[in-house]
RNA sequence: AACCUGGUGGUGUAAUUGGUAACACAUCUGGUUUUGGUCCAGACAUUUCAGGUUCAAGUCCUGGCCGGGUUGCCA
């Protein structure tokens, strides 16, 4: 499947007219994630726009980590980012970058800043500065510190990188507009002092930039013109602009805001997302049932699918809630075009058929993809007696239910018309095993007088059928939108997780991991990196549409029960 | 209640910038089918509300209503 295009958003027709007008003669763009937690979807969403804007206008997209706080930021953060990025599609070539880079610039700026008397050095504490910040319908307070000489601050500044102040005891600030309606603008706090060494600079230094100092300049230095973000800094730009018109940076760039993603019945928050893999709730950071870039991997989400989705929701600055059912349905789109099919029962219940000659093991032919009849074909061993899915016996049954029931006849997909003979129980009245007879004439699924067999199922021959372990997965949250009443804890859904034992073809031996293939009838399953030689582990990325979920559910509405 | 932003079906997007509201998902109906899958056909909104300008308004103006963001030495 190829990607879908993306239409023209407001940003792309932005930079268009930015082309047409000569303002810029290439655009540069930026993809710079903090290298504290894992890639999600929301990001797949920045990186699809970051770098798909480059590609399209024949510009280029760097990779900037933005590394200013080294209490939150680690280096395996910055490799696993670095490969889902990758994954993803996208190659940033030469242009990988840190804010860290330019944590020399930036401190001669922040001097820069202090002997233009913009910048002084704050003696106040957390608390006060706090407190002397005003509130949202109230103006702030100047600090005693605002007006002290230039030297001071340069001194003391120049002291603050020496090392000779604990944490907290001094910070650098801006000197703004202490009564700006906006907050951001209240003289904020551009060097704090943090004695941690660093992932990249170790123990060079003990004062860090903060976003807002870091951000802007990286761009002006890197010459990206167009800054992508989310909503949440767009109360920053006037400081992003503030420090761009007052330094004497190389290049102005110009920051534009879109909106987050939100998906259904799951989150798009780093830190939520992290609080779930520290509490043990999940795994790990790429357990399949997180929206993380390595989660969705192992999962069996496909780079392609996961760029159509983003192509489909678009770009906007107005905040919604995408349903998951979006995601799914692009997804069954591209793996029902590139996996290839098999046959696996996942929970198996025995069929022996009476009329079958002893010991006897056929091989019948079955395609690789009923669409695609260039990916060939594979052999199956058939014998007498077979595993089928549980749910296609009943020992009674509607009219509309196809599948095998007492006296009815189905076809065992690629295989043998059966009909059931008969059945047998435990003491606690389940069914053990069913009875059937075939019909010889009717190998690979047809016979020469064509009677109609309207249901077919897939089953497993069980001599030489694999055993695996399955994993089956339900949304992680119980809410479209966890935490929307509370506490996101208590949204979690105690079902995502359902592990079976499964019984698979014998050519399932030849899958690798990370490979998706279609179990039919079923859903779409991925090889998981636990698979050992003698016990294969899949996990169920997706399920097959089932519309007799369907029916069935409305029989069951119905005036009469249904069986 | 301050400032900033936004409001098109159940959901996500589109509408040649003032000219018969389009697409996808979801849902519901049918058809095809050796996967109850795929595929095909059909159904499903007078664009937050009230006024105004205009031959013509989802697009422009005024007011209301509703939503999101903002008071880190996080990003």
């Amino acid at each position: 499947m190829n990607d879908k295009e993306s239409a023209a958003d407001f940003i792309r027709t932005i930079i268009a007219e930015d082309l047409a007008s000569g303002k810029h003669q290439a655009i540069v763009t930026r993809f710079p994630p903090e290298p504290n937690g894992y890639l999600h979807v929301g990001h797949a969403k920045a990186i699809c726009l970051d770098f798909g804007v480059a590609a399209e206008f024949g510009g280029r997209c760097h990779l900037r980590f933005d590394d200013t706080n080294p209490a939150k930021e680690e280096q395996h953060y910055i490799d696993a980012i670095k490969e889902d990025v990758r994954w993803l599609g996208f190659d940033w070539g030469e242009h990988l970058y840190h804010a860290s880079d330019y944590f020399e610039q930036l401190y001669d700026w922040a001097c820069f800043l202090i002997s233009a008397g913009l910048a002084y050095v704050e003696e106040q504490s957390a608390e006060a500065v706090r407190k002397n910040r005003g509130d949202l319908t109230s103006p702030g307070v100047n600090s005693p510190f605002r007006d002290r000489p230039i030297e001071e601050s340069l001194d003391l500044f120049a002291r603050m990188r020496a090392g000779e102040f604990e944490d907290g005891a001094k910070i650098l600030r801006a000197k703004i507009d202490m009564a700006s309606h906006n907050m951001v603008l209240r003289d904020p706090a551009i060097y704090r002092i943090q004695h941690r060494s660093h992932p990249r600079t170790g123990d060079a230094w003990c004062i860090y930039p903060m976003y807002d100092f870091a951000h802007g300049q990286s761009d002006a230095i890197e010459g990206i013109t167009h800054s992508l973000c989310t909503m949440e800094f767009e109360n920053h730009r006037p400081l992003y602009d503030w420090f761009t018109s007052h330094l004497p940076v190389p290049a102005v760039p110009r920051q534009y805001e879109f909106a987050r993603l939100n998906l259904s019945y799951t989150m798009t928050s780093k830190r939520k997302l992290k609080q779930l893999v520290d509490e043990g709730v999940v795994s790990s950071w790429d357990d399949p049932r997180m929206p993380t870039l390595s989660g969705m991997r192992r999962r069996g989400f496909t780079p392609t699918s996961i760029r159509n989705f983003c192509a489909t929701i678009g770009i906007k600055r107005t905040e919604g809630t995408v349903d998951y059912s979006l995601l799914e349905s692009i997804l069954r789109d591209d793996l029902n075009d590139v996996a290839p099919r098999r046959m696996a029962v996942l929970d198996p219940l025995k069929v022996v058929i009476g009329n079958w000659p002893a010991g006897h093991v056929e091989m019948v032919e079955a395609m690789n993809h009923p669409g695609k009849p260039e990916l060939g074909t594979r052999e199956i061993p058939f014998s007498g007696e077979l595993w089928i899915e549980r749910e296609d016996f009943r020992e009674q049954a509607p009219g509309k239910y196809f599948r095998l029931k007492p006296g009815a006849e189905v076809r065992f997909r690629y295989g043998y018309y059966l009909t059931c003979t008969g059945f047998e129980t435990d003491d606690k009245g389940e069914v053990t095993v069913v009875r059937c007879s075939y019909d010889p004439e009717s190998k690979g699924g047809n016979t020469a007088d064509e009677r109609k067999v309207k249901g077919t199922i897939h089953w497993v021959s069980s001599a030489h059928a694999i055993a695996s372990e399955v994993r089956l997965y339900d949304h992680l949250f119980r809410e479209i939108v966890p935490g929307a009443n509370g506490d996101f804890m208590d949204d979690l859904n105690p079902d995502s997780l359902t592990m079976v034992m499964a019984q698979l073809e014998p050519s399932m031996m030849d899958v690798a991991v990370g490979e998706v293939v279609q179990f039919e009838r079923s859903g779409y399953f991925c090889m998981d990196r636990d698979s050992s030689a003698d016990k294969p582990v899949f996990n169920r990325t997706v399920a097959l549409r089932d519309s007799w979920a369907k029916l069935e559910k409305k029989l069951n509405q119905g005036p009469s029960e249904g069986a």
